[in-house]
DNA sequence: TCGATATTTGGATTCATTCCAAAAACCCAC
DNA sequence: GTGGGTTTTTGGAATGAATCCAAATATCGA
């Protein structure tokens, strides 16, 4: 399931807040790891409950929040929709297409966000920038598996 | 209250889609220009009540659903938090101020936002960027109320 | 003024998420 | 290994923003 160096990451970032590495928190990172279609919380318990039929959905809810807390993971949010989550952990914009509700990952580059960065006043001390675009995807076939990573 | 102008601008935007202008939807607009601070509809519903105590909350949801429609009023998302609305339609992105919760508009020239479409892998078409800050704000006296607008 | 249509309203409902307190699992010292 | 203190998990209840609903009102053009 979880591969051995994400295994280590896993136990190792949650060992660094005094955290414990449970059998539910590997699974969920597993999963997450294993199928990056940002999920919602309620995709990532029916796919936990597949290998785990006892988990309960607050456990879910639960360790997603961890692995946030422990910057294993991030959290998407488009409009009112449920929260997605990815463990892209490169700093990346999402592109949500209206059509399919498919997500996209796209990279962005340092210069990118240098630039991004020079539209805000002095004294304005981002910590995080959240870069959503919205429209329709026709990815072209090979191309956009390599630059943009389709996701439900 | 609302100004002669923007009176007309309402009328018209709604008309353009078949829409009436209503009593409720003319306060609603009105408050939204006065207080440019990104009030959440439970805000706005609280203003509106004072000029009008017999609105309902209902109809305040209604009324921001119908503006944003008829582009008059644009939404602005923060994780999970409600919803909040801005009558600022040039595009624009948000920095969220962690510590005080104020909510600040940031211009975006054209350039910036040009440059920022390059990321995009061929096949994506925007129809809508959106862009948020999230971090500490320490705007300079006089020269933060130029460039970015204070906000709750 | 009338009638067709659009809107408002209060209350019930939805649904993602959070809270809670009890049960279970974990881990370290002995 | 065993016990005890701490973390986690769990199911169910609670929350809260937003939406839905059907009846009552308001609006607009003829």
């Amino acid at each position: 399931m979880i591969q051995p160096e994400h295994q280590t990451t896993l136990t190792e970032k949650l060992g660094q807040s005094g955290l414990r590495a449970t059998r539910q928190r590997e699974l969920i990172y597993g999963l997450l790891l294993e199928q990056r279609d940002h999920p919602t919380a309620d995709e990532v318990y029916a796919r936990a409950k597949q290998e785990m039929p006892s988990i309960s959905l607050a456990t879910v809810y639960n360790c997603l929040e961890t692995l946030v807390g422990c910057h294993l993971v991030k959290q998407v949010n488009f409009e009112r929709q449920p929260t997605r989550f990815c463990p892209n952990l490169h700093e990346h914009a999402h592109f949500h297409d209206e059509k399919t509700g498919r997500v996209y990952d796209i990279d962005l580059d340092d210069r990118t966000l240098a630039k991004l960065r020079t539209v805000l006043p002095e004294g304005f001390e981002p910590r995080a920038v959240e870069i959503n675009f919205r429209g329709v995807a026709a990815p072209a076939k090979k191309r956009a598996t390599r630059s943009a990573t389709a996701a439900r």
